[in-house]
RNA sequence: CGCGGGGUAGAGCAGUUGGUAGCUCGUCGGGCUCAUAACCCGGAGGUCGUUGGUUCAAAUCCUUCCCCCGCAACCA
């Protein structure tokens, strides 16, 4: 197949802080779908995913618990790899924060940024609250006392390095203005130049003095790189980037990453702190940075103290890894929050998994065993609304390819399940249960039945990077090694003559009274 | 007057070069029986948050007010 050329895609780094909830693991499998997408379109793909391991949080949690930073962040980190490995998410590299060669790398970029005078030595002054050691901003807060625990604050300030953001503003606002596909989607763009870059930047303390677990400023080792050079640079530490130019291959061949795949949150760092980063360094940008939506319970946000965390491995448990993709693929939202409650996943997984999916593969391979033997013949005896089916079946591929280069891909399923309706709605038109009846009109049985697998193998093939585990139930009930992108442009692909096999249930219908009973049980244990 | 997003059928959403309001689910009725009580067809249901305006014509442009939600700079 041809090679369409190289596809960087990252997710933001996930802080080991402790398990990612479902909304988390939103991020990694739209970021699998996509890249699954690319390589089935014959991109070469670099899919980047990983930890952000260091700073203060993770060493308190560390201490609390009696164990080294390291040990700890080992531990999550762990447990963040199993979640994203049950997604059955197909990322060719998790990188971590506490890799030697990123933490080396870390402080030589830090080195000449310093040396370049983009950084330099200054004094990080705000309300400091003593016990926690920690400081606060103005707005921070709560009736002019500490946030976290309510005592009194001091006016104080401590040594620390800055970055000269205000140096590249202006080269940066040209940039974003000039490219107006690299903030994903388009009303965050505006929403980052009138709030942050049009009113002008300030410098960005760069280093810490109050934690160590970090990577420490190789020229003043009691400072810590603090976590926006630490974890923004992981993009291009891992896949290799040297600063002295000893770059390794992945960096060389796949650098500027194509979509920087982030949570709405974080949309500041990554469109203004990292690009600004990269222009001191002389780097190329990436192409796009697109900040996703949350995934909310369908009471508010997910949260411990609310009780209401979900987690995506319960969730697979219950339903099944492709369901929950499905869902979570399907029902976000392009631009706005999106909700999950258990009832609306079963009502998905009831409506377009089991109906319009599973029962139309089930009742076409089910004729063609009962009514062929499960042999295909030729499928030459055309006849009214086979032109209809085919014409849309060929043209989904390219359709679906549309709304994914936009990253829609809601709206890239929907294309899928808009052919997979008009195959069911074929079975009525062409009654293949009367045909059946009569041995004058097997031909035209054949044919009926031939075009409803081939629909199916076309759809199949596009779900793959959805549901790939559907997908090759599939094609294992078609008897087939799944398709490649070029084999959607025939209809006709399947050869007369091959027999497909037995009709197996994808997904079954599930009692909503009855599981979400299950799930309350579950809960009270 | 801090910035921004949003308020469209019971639910979830789509809908900007302004021109008879769409989709999915649910619901009601019908059809079919290959199939997972699935599938197909049809109906009901919306003064498109509110006020005023521009226009031959506004969900779509301007304006008033109300409500919800983010962000508000070092919280990954």
């Amino acid at each position: 197949m041809e090679n369409k050329g190289k596809y960087y895609l990252s997710t933001a780094i996930a802080y080991t802080s402790g398990k990612p909830h479902i909304g988390n693991t939103y991020e990694i499998v739209l970021a699998d779908a996509i890249c699954r997408f690319k390589r089935l379109e014959g991109y070469d793909v670099y899919f980047q995913t990983g930890t952000d391991e260091h700073g203060q949080k993770i060493q308190e949690k560390a201490e609390a618990q009696g164990v080294t930073p390291q040990a700890f962040v080992d531990d999550v980190a762990g447990e963040i790899r199993r979640i994203w490995d049950v997604m059955n998410t197909s990322y060719d590299r998790f990188v971590r924060t506490t890799e030697p060669k990123h933490e080396k790398q870390v402080q030589k970029i830090f080195r000449k940024l310093y040396e370049q005078g983009d950084i330099y030595k200054g004094k990080y002054e705000g309300w400091y609250c003593v016990p926690d050691e920690s400081f606060f901003t103005e707005g921070q807060l709560v009736d002019g006392k500490c946030p976290d625990c309510g005592r009194e604050v001091i006016w104080a300030e401590e040594e620390a390095y800055f970055f000269r953001m205000s140096k590249y503003a202006d080269q940066l606002i040209e940039h974003i203005e000039k490219h107006p596909e690299f903030i994903q989607p388009e009303g965050r763009r505006n929403e980052m130049l009138n709030n942050f870059l049009r009113p002008g930047l300030q410098d960005l303390c760069v280093s810490r003095t109050s934690f160590t677990w970090g990577i420490p400023v190789d020229f003043d080792p009691k400072h810590v790189i603090y976590v926006w050079i630490d974890a923004l640079s992981n993009y291009i530490t891992l896949p290799g980037y040297d600063v002295d130019g000893e770059c390794g291959e992945v960096y060389k061949k796949y650098w500027p990453a194509d979509v920087h795949l982030i949570g709405k949150d974080i949309l500041r760092f990554h469109t203004i702190y990292w690009p600004i980063m990269l222009l001191a360094l002389g780097l190329e940008l990436p192409k796009q940075i697109f900040g996703h939506p949350w995934l909310l319970m369908g009471d508010g946000k997910m949260s411990k103290s609310k009780g209401n965390v979900v987690y995506a491995d319960d969730l697979v448990d219950l339903f099944g890894v492709d369901a929950v993709r499905y869902y979570l693929l399907h029902e976000m939202p392009f631009a706005s929050d999106g909700t999950l409650t258990h009832e609306l996943i079963i009502e998905r997984v009831n409506s377009d998994l089991a109906n319009i999916l599973g029962n139309l593969v089930n009742r076409s391979i089910s004729m063609c065993n009962k009514y062929s033997a499960g042999v295909l013949s030729d499928h030459a005896c055309a006849g009214e609304f086979d032109s209809e089916l085919i014409e849309l079946a060929l043209a989904t591929p390219a359709r679906a390819a549309a709304k994914m280069k936009e990253l829609r891909v809601a709206d890239a399923i929907d294309e899928i399940f808009t052919l997979l309706r008009r195959a069911n709605k074929y079975v009525d038109e062409t009654t293949p249960w009367i045909l059946g009846k009569d041995p004058e009109q097997k031909e035209r049985l054949d044919t009926v039945l031939y075009n409803l697998l081939e629909t199916i193998r076309i759809a199949a093939t596009l779900l793959k990077p959805f549901l790939p585990e559907t997908a090759e139930r599939i094609f294992q009930q078609l008897n087939i090694e799944p398709s490649t992108w070029d084999d959607l442009d025939t209809f006709g692909y399947l050869p007369a003559g091959h027999t497909v096999g037995k009709p197996e249930i994808l997904f079954a219908r599930i009692d909503k009274a009855k599981k979400l009973q299950e799930i309350q049980e579950k809960q009270a244990n």
